[in-house]
DNA sequence: CTGTTAGCGCCTTCAT
DNA sequence: ATGAAGGCGCTAACAG
C-alpha cells in the first residue's frame, strides 16, 4: 500500500541500506548514478519514509512536548506559536496540550509523551511542587518549567525558565503608588502557583517600601471551582466587584494576568464607572491589551527570548552539552498605558457609588 | 534502561505473549494467578508499553491531527481547546500545528502527520483549493476541512464543517441595515478564503435585498504582506482608517472577525470617536467580545457542535462505519452588544472629521 | 561503492 | 493457559 524503503530499492535495484544512506545524507557513498536512479524511484512511488520505524529504530522523535494551561488564553496562545516558530526553526515539531492547571492532566500528559517517544517538554506549570513528574525526570526525560521559579526540592535535572515574577508584581504596585494610590487591591485567583505567589509577594514589598500598610481585605484570592485560564475573565470580574464593595475600596487593581484585567474592566464599567477612574494593571501584554479600551498598562513577559532560551536548552541536551545553564531568570518590563491613572478621578465621583 | 515487555516477561517468568494479551486486555487467556503476577512485575518496573513500537506494529497511532492558522488568534485557541476535550474523551491525542494559512505549509504539516501515523487531520483551511493534499489524501488520509464550504472539485473522501458564511455576512449586514445605515463598510484581509467569500457574499445580498447600491470603495481587502491571523487586528485598524477617511464615509463597518473588530474599533477611538458612533459588527463571538468596551455585536460559531461533529466523523471513520454525512453547515448566531446603534451620533459629528 | 545482517519494542497467528 | 516465531519499516555497523 504505502511504499516502503524496500520497495524502492526493488525499484531502484539496489539495496535497503543504500535507498537509507541517501536518506541519511551519507551521499558520498554511492556513485551519482546510482543516486539518481534511487530519487526517481522515490519521486515515482511518491515515497515518504515512514518516522514512526525510523523513531523505533533510533530512538530519536525530534518533537518537543509543550504542555500549557490552557490555549484559549491568548497569552498561552502566542506562547505556543513562538515556541513552534522556534521548534521548526531546528527541526523539531511540536506537540502541544492543554493541561487546565490540572496536576493529574499534566502527569498523564507527559507520561503519554515519553510512552511516545519524546524525550523532552516544556511544562508551562507553576505548582510548586513536581513530585508527580518525578518517575518520568528519573527516566531520563528533560524537563523544562516554564513560569516557574527553581524550588529547593526539585528533581535534578529540571531546567527553569520565567520572569521574576516578585519583581513584576512590585512593579506593578510600585507604578500605582507613584501614581498616587493607596488603596490598591490584589486580584488573582487561589495563590497555589508560584508565580502567583511570588508576584503578590512582589507587590507586597512595594506597599511595604512605601510605608503602607496591608489590608488583608484587599487581597482578592477566591477559589472558584478551579482556576483554569479558560474563565480567567470571570474571576476577575468577580474579584474586582467583591473589592469595590468594601467600605473603603481600593482605588487600583493590580491583577495577575490581563484576562484578569479585562474581566476587572468590565466590572469597573458594569460599575457606572470608568476605567482610569478605577486604575487596573495587567500582566503579560498580551496582544489585545493594547487595543483594549482603554488600552491596559500591563507587565510585559518577553515572550521570544524565553522561547529561545527554552528550545535552546533542548537543542543543547540533545547534543549532549551539559554545560549550559539550568535556569533563567528574565525581567519583566512594565508597560504604561492609559488604564491607570492618578486617583482623584475616582475619589470624585465615589459618594455615586451604589451601596 | 527503559524496561520492555521482554522485562517484565522475564520478571514474570512468562511469555512476551502472555504479557502483551494482559496489555490487550485478553485477560480471560491465563489464570488470574498468572495475571497478578504480571501485573506485579510491571509496577515493579514502572513499565509503560511503547507506542511508538505499538504503532510501528498495528499502525494506529490514536493521534487526531489539528491545523489552525494560528492559536494566537483566541478563537483558533478555544476551538483547538475545545476539539482536545472531545478527542481526549474518546482516547485520542491532539497533535496540533499553525499553518499561518499558508498552502506550503499545511501541506508540509499534513505530510509529517501522515509520516508519523496519523490517518485523520483536521484541516482549518478556507483554502478554496485543496489540490496540494490530493496526494495525502489519496494515500488514505481523512481529511476533515473546518470552516470551509464543499467545493466541486474537492477531492473524494473529504468531509466538510463550517458555519454557513453567507448568511453569518448577510445576518450581519442587515443588522446594520435594519439599525438605519446605508453605508456599511466591510473590513476583510484578501478575500481568498471561501468563507470571507462567503460572507462577503452575504453582505452584498443584505445590501441589494434593501435596494442600496454597493459602493465598490466600502469593501476593504488589502493585502499586507501576509494574511495570517496574527496581525489581524493591524488588518482591522487599518482598514477602518482607510474606509473612514473616504468623502463619504461608512457609519458602520462589518468586520470578518474579531480580532478585526477590535482593530477597527481603536481605529475609530484613534480618529476621536467612540465605538457605537462608528457601529462594528465582528464574527467568532471569541470570550473577550462580551468583555470588550464596548461589548462587541457578533456572529457566533456554535463551536462546541463543529468539533463534536468533527471528532464524530474521525471516529466513525475508524470503526469503518461510511455511511456518516460528508458535511455539515451550522447557523451562525447574531449577538447584538453595544458595539452596534442607529447612525444618528456618528452623523452628528460628522463634520469633526479630521480632513 | 554496495549489500548483508541484526535488531528497535510490540503484536498476533499458530502451536503446544 | 502459555510459548515460539515472524514481521511492522527503518538504521547502522560490518563485510565484501
Amino acid at each position: 500500500m504505502t511504499p516502503t524503503i524496500a520497495d524502492i530499492a526493488h525499484e531502484a535495484s539496489v539495496s535497503q541500506s543504500t535507498v537509507s544512506n541517501l536518506l541519511n545524507g551519507r551521499v558520498n557513498r554511492m556513485r551519482p548514478e546510482t543516486r539518481e536512479r534511487i530519487t526517481r524511484a522515490m519521486e515515482k512511488l511518491d515515497y515518504r519514509p515512514s518516522r514512526v520505524a525510523r523513531q523505533l529504530r533510533t530512538g530519536n522523535a525530534s518533537i518537543v512536548g509543550l504542555v500549557v494551561p490552557s490555549v484559549a488564553n491568548p497569552f498561552w496562545g502566542s506562547w505556543a506559536r513562538v515556541v513552534e516558530a522556534e521548534a521548526l526553526q531546528h527541526g523539531y515539531q511540536l506537540f502541544l496540550c492543554n493541561s487546565e492547571r490540572d496536576a493529574a492532566r499534566e502527569r498523564e500528559y507527559i507520561e503519554q509523551m515519553w510512552s511516545r517517544g519524546l524525550r523532552s517538554v516544556i511544562l508551562a506549570t507553576s505548582l510548586p511542587d513536581l513530585g508527580h513528574l518525578r518517575p518520568v525526570i528519573d527516566r531520563g526525560l528533560q524537563l523544562i518549567a516554564f513560569d516557574r521559579e527553581p524550588q529547593p526540592d526539585d528533581p535534578n535535572g529540571v531546567v527553569n525558565v520565567s520572569i521574576d515574577n516578585e519583581l513584576g508584581g512590585y512593579l506593578a504596585a510600585k507604578h500605582c503608588i507613584d501614581l498616587g494610590h493607596r488603596d490598591i487591591g490584589f486580584i488573582s485567583g487561589v495563590i497555589a502557583t508560584i508565580s502567583r505567589r511570588r508576584r503578590f509577594a512582589g507587590y507586597r514589598r512595594a506597599l511595604k517600601e512605601a510605608g503602607i500598610p496591608f489590608r488583608e481585605e484587599l487581597l482578592w484570592a477566591d477559589a472558584g471551582d478551579g482556576y483554569g485560564d479558560v474563565d480567567s475573565t470571570q474571576l476577575g470580574t468577580r474579584g474586582a466587584l467583591t473589592l469595590l464593595s468594601l467600605n473603603k475600596p481600593p482605588t487600583a487593581l493590580v491583577t495577575v494576568n490581563d484576562m484578569y484585567a479585562i474581566g476587572a474592566c468590565a466590572a469597573i464599567r458594569s460599575l457606572g464607572y470608568n476605567v482610569p477612574e478605577v486604575s487596573v494593571v495587567g500582566f503579560d501584554d498580551i496582544v489585545l491589551a493594547s487595543l483594549y479600551n482603554p488600552p491596559l498598562t500591563t507587565m510585559r513577559q518577553p515572550v521570544q527570548e524565553m522561547a529561545k532560551f527554552a528550545v535552546g536548552a533542548i537543542l543543547n541536551h540533545a547534543e549532549g552539552d551539559d554545560t549550559q545553564s539550568r535556569q533563567r531568570v528574565m525581567a519583566p518590563e512594565l508597560v504604561v498605558r492609559d488604564s491607570t491613572a492618578p486617583p482623584n478621578s475616582w475619589k470624585k465621583r465615589n459618594d455615586h457609588v451604589p451601596s
